[in-house]
DNA sequence: GTGTTTATAGTCGATGTGACCATTAAGGAG
DNA sequence: CTCCTTAATGGTCACATCGACTATAAACAC
């Protein structure tokens, strides 16, 4: 890029976050409620302004710390999505978004941000409507974190430290809307190196009925080779 | 996000543009040289600031149209990579710059920038060093191209209107940077359906020697499924 | 013609996957 | 207690896909 001509247009810098986790065996966004126009009493993404000395990764990460009120936010899966610059997006100002995806394993109950709005776990399919590009932004963290999935071992981001397999198979089909072939699944996944690993003490827990499953964790692999394909979706052209 | 506070803070907002070519075999990045302090004499990505009326995406667009000297970019892949907001990417200013990914068929020669800068292909290998973050957001066009290449039909983005299946070939190859079998190559080509389709017309050509290869188009496919992985490359732990 | 080069066709075995069926181990109803 | 339900786990079988490989076809150079 050239700065000769130092004519640029100052812009406010902002991130949005799409906080998801599986509650209730549903997929679930954080949402925050907001208190003035534009979108007063809408929900919205949580998110604020990125400060003159920290990335938008940080800011993020500071962001998603406030608005869940977790204490430790080192571990969570944070990513960036992507950016969202319509110039009417905000009718204000001119704000450009760098938006987020973040995955939580459990769902503590959101504490109310810094600024009074309230804060709430809301289901997927509820999130409507959204102020602003939440709706789109909220669409494409969906569609990405679905499609991650496939080749990649994010799944994990949403369980809790230790998990069973059926937990697991349970995050696809809630992300993905599908019901997958239990045997099968498991088949798949313990035949990736890497993916998950037993825990090694005959641990096994039941919440309720039908047999005990057995306890696995994330194991170092990141990558699922080959992917996990979900069912359908052929690309098919006519 | 909220805005209760207006305590935003002015950043100056730039698209830096990644564009890869396939020129005598090899991969290419489009690249200018800088005239001025930092960096002056470094090369560096095309770009330039998102003006105050136009999306990122817009944005980038009239710089590939500039920078390339082409008329009609409209049909050229273009695409965002992420966002690079560092507080110190840019030791003048703090600047965040959405970097863009596009791919071009052939190569034209590019045409000086409106600010005289030098512009030019340069073979992905020999484009070190650069300035700002520009080897970063390179490396991450190339690795996000070369995963897309696995799911997508975006080699074909590479291509002209009408092209061999060597050609197409020789796309997967210079990205991944591996050799690829001929023969299964063709068979998983020709097996997913809509990502090229024959030139009715026993239209062939042929360039040099060998046999005259059948001419194929972009099909209507955007996606592979099942997907075609790239060699090598395992997941595993240890 | 021979030799080289590239495109195209086909074969064979290993592997992954979808659709199943069977068994095991728990809780609940009676 | 026994029977039923639920869920985890173990397995089979047919089929599709894929990697490795061989063979043939059509151009050019000589």
């Amino acid at each position: 890029m050239e700065y000769d001509k130092y004519a640029y247009e100052p812009f406010a810098v902002t991130v949005d976050l799409a906080v998801l986790t599986i509650r209730d065996g549903a997929l679930h966004v954080l949402l925050v409620e907001r208190g003035q126009d534009p979108f007063a009493g809408h929900w919205a993404l949580p998110g604020g302004f990125v400060e003159p000395r920290e990335s938008a990764e940080t800011a993020a990460r500071r962001e998603l710390a406030e608005e869940t009120g977790l204490a430790d936010v080192t571990g969570l899966h944070l990513e960036q999505l992507r950016t969202y610059s319509e110039p009417d997006r905000d009718p204000r100002m001119r704000v450009v978004s760098v938006a987020f995806t973040a995955l939580l394993p459990d769902a503590p109950e959101p504490r109310a941000g810094s600024d009074a709005a309230r804060a709430s776990w809301l289901p997927y399919d509820s999130a409507r409507p959204l102020a602003f590009d939440h709706e789109t932004i909220l669409a494409d963290a969906h569609e990405r974190v679905g499609a991650k999935l496939e080749y990649t071992c994010l799944a994990t981001a949403f369980c809790p430290p230790e998990f069973t397999l059926g937990e697991l198979q349970h995050v696809y089909e809630t992300v993905w809307g599908t019901a997958l072939d239990r045997p099968n699944f498991r088949r798949k996944v313990l035949a990736t190196p890497g993916f998950v690993e037993a825990v090694p003490g005959a641990a096994r827990l039941t919440g309720g009925r039908g047999k005990p499953a057995a306890l696995y964790r994330a194991g170092p692999a990141t990558a699922l080779h080959p992917p996990l394909l979900r069912p359908s979706r052929e690309g098919r052209p006519a």
